[in-house]
DNA sequence: TCCAGTTAGATGCATTTGCATGTATACCAG
DNA sequence: CTGGTATACATGCAAATGCATCTAACTGGA
């Protein structure tokens, strides 16, 4: 017995739709509020993750899947705004360390508020607990590795 | 009874990944074969459903979810790649009728060979039948308006 | 017919992105 | 140690984007 191959775009051209309308509606609510938009506020939780520790640019490159110009001149905006500092790095001279400041910390949770609410209006009315989950799952099933032999 | 809300971080996380995640792919893809993005594509295959009607290009903001000054200027750069013709408007002299070119026919089928590949590679692997048809029947259910109790 | 308000589309300017390349340090084979 | 390669990050330049604003044409009411 065989199973038809499932058509990639069913998945995909909702996805995307998805996607746009809800970054818009995200964006839309930052700016109106008067906050940077979602870059700034990943990169901030990451580094707010990160502790004291911080984070060296080319690991924000993995985690936020940005280009490597793309973490470099984002630091640069947040540090000119005061919310990162970059700091030399012990034992790598190439290298530097991210580290978020509690001006940092205090946009980051203040564009959470917005962004939370945001989500709860966009995303949360359209689904039972139990299709969220299930949603969640399969979306999941995207990112990890693919199958062996599937390919 | 009550059920929790779920929470819709659960939901956007991953999707907001998968969707950077292919985008990349694809671009990447249709940049090494040297052809055009997926907004020109986008654009090129409106126009080609609407066939001789053309569109116009509020019609296409709505299509695309374009602001109305980004579908301008895509507009201007398909014009001046020969694959995209501006007609004026009868009947409404602000307006006008966005037409595809043969050369905008055939470049659309171009981008699509490797567009559709891409998928195949990207998304088909990691799912039955079964799952990418609830997947994406869930995601439509993103797109539907809101459940008028839920909000 | 005339004016006020609305809609279609374009565009100047500042910011952001993408690409290619540059600089400096680290690592490694001989 | 030395020269070659690889890695970390920055940056000049061109193209794309966002925002505000502009022009022109439509619409509807007095």
């Amino acid at each position: 017995m065989t199973t038809s191959a499932p058509d990639p775009f069913a998945v995909w051209l909702p996805l995307a739709r998805a996607h746009k309308t809800i970054l818009t509606a995200v964006e839309a609510a930052l700016k109106q509020a008067g906050l940077p938009g979602l870059d700034w506020y990943d990169l901030l939780w990451e580094l707010e993750c990160a502790g004291d520790a911080g984070l060296r640019p080319y690991e924000l490159q993995d985690k936020l899947l940005l280009p490597q110009y793309g973490v470099s001149r984002l630091a640069d905006r947040l540090a000119k705004a005061g919310y990162l500092t970059r700091q030399d790095c012990s034992g790598d001279g190439r290298g530097q360390v991210l580290l978020i400041t509690p001006e940092g910390a205090e946009t980051r949770a203040q564009i959470w508020a917005v962004y939370s609410d945001t989500m709860q209006q966009t995303v949360t009315p359209h689904f039972s607990a139990g299709e969220a989950r299930r949603l969640a799952d399969l979306l999941e099933k995207l990112l990890r590795p693919a199958p062996a032999d599937k390919i």
